[in-house]
DNA sequence: GAAGGTCATGATGACCTTA
DNA sequence: TAAGGTCATCATGACCTTC
């Protein structure tokens, strides 16, 4: 309980002192902020993003390939690739899995651009419109933390400071058309959320060093619900690529709370059943959740120096830490209150792979920027196209064939994989399509 | 004994019937030349490139790579990656090591754009300078194959057929500028150069499958002369990409006749004595052959369609065989007899990694388009330069200096190098220099 | 026909803008 | 400050030119 926004009076949001510090202030006692490493690949961090402290490139990446996890192809290394700075571009299937790992979420980024505080709220009001789901799944916790169960006050007091300026609400058409809802202020968090909310909060604490160590041994960390949720998505886009190693939605204590998840679970699990594929079973994610000894999050006085992320070379130590590092760390702006388009995009059309069951349609993300801005993509240099040979047509139709049969992918989801690299369909980048958002839709 | 340029009589250059086929011809009873697959990633061959069948991406990726050694990483698994077609791009060096085990080499494109069978011959006037070596190593083959002891009158006097257009070597003077040097009329070759002769056809022979088993266990194939120099010299720039799996060069059944190796070799030897390097010593390359009880080269009559290579998945089947495969066979043109230039380039200045040794100045190749052909490479879109960070530099130049003292780069040379990528200075690629190119320079 | 150049394409990441 | 856009840079490989 240092120095963190809980002390501080800005403006309406006057955190409590019971309130976790944030992150990005009270690292550990050994590194500052201005020592920061990139959660994935070791290199000094650029920045909080996604949720989680990661270099430029990771950001770069995760902000890329979430949105089109077609273009990764599958570990050839049995999914054990170790990520640091200079092999991070060597495997993306690993390089993805690290930063789900670590936190890393796009849902998290589907407020804008805003401070992880003001999301964090703006989760808190989100989840708030589901609390039907999940009565039971929030309880698990509680005996492990006996501390949060008289936060929850506190915590609801703090919900009830919250601006609420009309979050716009976007929901998804039959035709494809978003359309705005403004749901004005919402009400007080139901007593059943108070559990949720304590995860909540990890979103923006999933720079813990608990979330790390699922690198050493995939358990033994826990991830925040929206870091679940986009490994969700993952898992049901391109289960492959979390196949290894092995269980990896095991390190999510909790399942994901939005029913979203939910029917994307059960969809997948029950389109596996009737399709009797040769895939795995699906290892039962999200819900195979299992109470951890561990704390559910790190206090701000750990050493996080040493946990996690630790089988890199050091070579960031030799770079001279001047412009790498993450500035000096000032005190949290007040959250502001302006209204906010919480557009949920989506893009099912552009799916390169179609998922076996009912993926909700998205749209393609089109970003926070003001409408008058427009980005005039067709300026890029663009010289005369060369014809493609209609092999790769062919193959990518041969490749959505059968993964749609999904008759053949994870056939060999052993170690074996290494070297074999018998799948096709799988690292087979189909035409190269339009950028996919994955940032679930709320239904 | 098939149809090959043995039995054609093309101009001046009438080749005896023992005349090994054209592998181009006579590739196999079961495969024809329409349907090579490519030595290095088993995608359809567009045709016989640095001296075996490969496709037009490692083509060109050969074509590359060996003139910027530096530009690739050491491979994180342990040297055993597989080459196919769809993880080809993944590890670049052990697509490098791929190429020059099937025979792939800059060294024989040192002749120019001139048909394998004309630089066989080219290759057969250079050695014959060099004869004052090996004179006790050409014999381990002659009891394998005793027929070729009575063709080697018929092979010198094809030699002396041979076109003589006054070929142009080119030396290095010591201030770096090429002075071309006439050659004139070569004699006949001496009769201790007729082992030699036999290893060199299989220059042109290299796409068999004798070199292909090579990927199998690492032994039992044996490959061209130009082939151990091409993989001569990345061991003298790159030991660590050759460093796997085991016996690298214990598959070539000769020293590389070249002097230039030899002194390599020596010089690459005493240097690593003296500095007391924790690299492994350079497992007696070229010289540490040893006879093969297979025969020298395949015959033409062989099946080499389940040699080698075979596995990778059968993806190069499902696609439409049409612009990939290779043109209908024609018959061989004559020899072109036009006096061509020899241009051994080098660029020692530019080796972003210097080598311990003396290493060969080297100038960057300079290609064999006539001299009025600028290829203007300054037109290239350019725009705004944007700075880079100087940390980079800094780590270059770490980088360097850790690697001339060669102290701590070839240490982890064991099965841990898997993932822990513990070493900087092989994988950390420099400041991008310019392209060097490594065909090997005669002295 | 092979060597090498060309360049569209995709991926990357440092830098920038926006909110 | 973070999300996302920009774009220089690089690697790739299909196509092309040259010889
Ligand atoms: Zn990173
Ligand atoms: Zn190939």
């Amino acid at each position: 309980m240092n120095t963190g926004p809980g002390q501080g009076a800005h403006g309406p949001l006057s955190l409590p002192n019971w309130w976790p510090t944030d992150p990005r202030h009270t690292t550990s006692s050994t590194s500052d902020v201005m020592s920061q490493l990139c959660r994935v690949c070791g290199e000094p961090a650029a920045g909080f993003h996604f949720g989680a402290f990661t270099c430029e490139g990771c950001k770069s990446f995760f902000g890329r390939t979430y949105n089109n996890l077609s273009s990764i192809s599958e570990c050839k290394n049995n999914g054990e690739c170790v990520i640091n700075k200079k092999n991070r571009t060597s495997c993306k299937a690993c390089r993805l899995r690290k930063c789900l790992v670590v936190g890393m979420s796009k849902s998290g980024s589907r407020y804008g651009r805003r401070s992880n505080w003001f999301k964090i709220h703006c989760l808190l009001q989100e989840q708030q419109q589901h609390h039907h789901h999940h009565n039971n799944n929030s309880q698990h916790q509680q005996q492990q933390h006996p501390h949060q169960q008289q936060q929850h006050s506190h915590q609801q007091q703090q919900q009830q400071h919250r601006p609420s300026a009309g979050l716009h609400f976007q929901q998804q058409s039959a035709a494809g058309c978003r359309m705005s809802l403004d749901q004005g202020r919402t009400p007080p968090l139901p007593p059943m959320w108070a559990d949720v909310k304590h995860h909540l909060r990890l979103d923006a604490d999933n720079n813990n060093s608990v979330a790390g160590d699922l690198n050493k041994d995939g358990v033994g960390g826990r991830l925040s619900v929206s870091a679940a949720a986009a490994a969700a998505v993952v898992q049901a886009v391109r289960p492959e690529l979390l196949r290894w190693p092995s269980p990896f939605f095991s390190a999510f204590p909790f399942p994901p709370p939005a029913p979203f998840f939910l029917a994307l679970q059960q969809q997948q699990q029950q389109h596996q059943q009737q399709q009797q594929s040769p895939q795995p079973p699906p290892r039962t994610p999200p819900h195979g959740h299992r109470s951890s000894p561990s704390p559910p999050y790190r206090s701000s006085t750990d050493d996080d120096s040493g946990a996690g992320e630790r089988d890199e070379d050091g070579d960031h130590s030799d770079g001279p830490p001047s412009s790498k590092r993450l500035a000096a760390p000032r005190d949290l702006p007040p959250v502001q209150e302006s209204p906010m388009d919480l557009s949920v995009t989506a893009a099912a059309s552009t799916l390169s792979r179609p998922p076996p069951f009912g993926f909700p349609t998205l749209l393609p993300y089109v970003g926070g920027r003001s409408p008058g801005h427009s980005p005039d993509r067709s300026r890029r240099r663009r010289r005369r196209p060369r014809r493609r040979r209609p092999q790769q047509v062919l193959e990518f139709a041969a490749a959505v064939d059968r993964t749609s049969g999904s008759d053949d992918d994870c056939a060999a989801g052993t170690d074996s994989a290494r070297d074999s690299d018998s799948n096709e369909s799988a690292t087979g980048l189909p035409e190269k399509n339009a950028p996919l958002d994955l940032t679930f839709n709320r239904s």
